[in-house]
DNA sequence: CGAACCCTTGACTTGAATCAACATAGGTGG
DNA sequence: CCACCTATGTTGATTCAAGTCAAGGGTTCG
């Protein structure tokens, strides 16, 4: 029977690469990144997870990637045998679809972030950024984001400067705006053009 | 009850991006393509695949990817209703841990390819395209490579005279060579330079 | 207050893209 | 067999998008 506990994360590492992977992560509040990184420092963000997203489910023993919360965090945890059991319990409760759906759905992801990894400009990376933002805070009207402009040029494969410098290009272009003083509270001004840019 | 047959392919579209799934593929000889476009025709390759390699599967009703032989090739094509028929079959058969393996590898996959793209410079995406192709052909002595510069360029995010030039260096280095005069047939000659620069 | 971050902006450098020329292989048909 | 054509690949010269280096402002927090 699987056990489920909650836990709390402050700016804290909650798994690394290559450690046993004995849990299954939900976050019920805040944010956080799962990323791989180079002897010499490069990192590549894989995916940024936000309230509701599971995380950490892996089908080899150990963890293929770090994930650290971002911001004061609260997930769900819950122990795991193998991947085949998981799907087994899962697909009792809710049926094999929806354990697909999370497998196929990450899949898609990446399969899409490859794209953008290796044929979008810096400001079609941005562009897409913010629109995946927008779309998965289902459209508010200011978007607050949890991340940093570094972990944001880990997520596109841009260097941060890099990402502040498009930011105020679609500035600049009315495409968005910042609301108040902090630079993460964002505002879509033309969802239009973003989408364009996106591609 | 599924049926099979037998398809020849030359150098000739499979299946294309959006077009309903009703099969899935598995490779007899030679050697498919799977790639995404853009509309103004950038393009990027997804994966290369070779004999035994089963690709076209998908959670949804459409195909995800335009998959194209690039040799003549031979493919076995399977019809399928669903995914999760297909994996209530394949499970029956094999079990449940080969169907998810081949999932997760699919996945595994495209999260190191992210890391490529992302985060490597051309000279170390050319030599883990090496070493990946070394690999999957199981370190023969000669490799020959069935896909062009071009196609090299599009699954490593380059343009086709980069790839050109990282293999003229490698070449100059003495991590490989060219075996006659074709520059398709490739002779590893420092495996281990080669995983260095793969990092 | 000072220290530690985070973000922006400017000046400059550089790695890969672009543009261009040329070489070679393979196929076709006279 | 050769002349021609198209594919493919290499290499050199130049350009440009993004990276690097550097300075400065704004917040937060002890």
């Amino acid at each position: 029977m699987p056990t489920e506990t909650e836990q709390y994360c402050k700016k804290a590492t909650i798994f690394s690469e290559g450690e046993e992977a004995n849990c299954v992560y939900q976050i019920t509040s805040g944010a956080v990144r799962t990323c791989k990184l180079f002897s010499d420092g490069r990192r590549l963000i894989n995916a940024f997870h936000l309230p509701g997203d599971i995380f950490g489910l892996e089908n080899c023993s150990t963890h293929r990637f770090t994930a650290e919360a971002i911001v004061e965090t609260k997930v769900r945890m819950t122990r795991r045998l193998s991947l085949v059991d998981t799907m087994a319990n899962w697909t009792r409760e809710a049926g094999a679809t929806s354990f697909l759906g999370l497998i196929t759905r990450n899949l898609q992801h990446a399969e899409n972030h490859m794209l953008l990894l290796g044929r979008k400009t810096a400001l079609e990376k941005v562009a897409a950024f913010l629109h995946e933002m927008d779309t998965r805070l289902d459209h508010p009207n200011v978007m607050d984001l949890p991340m940093s402009r570094r972990d944001i040029a880990d997520y596109l494969g841009l260097k941060l400067e890099t990402v502040s410098r498009a930011l105020a290009t679609l500035r600049d272009e009315k495409v968005m705006g910042f609301d108040g003083s902090t630079q993460r509270r964002i505002v879509l001004l033309d969802r239009r053009r973003l989408v364009e840019l996106d591609t």
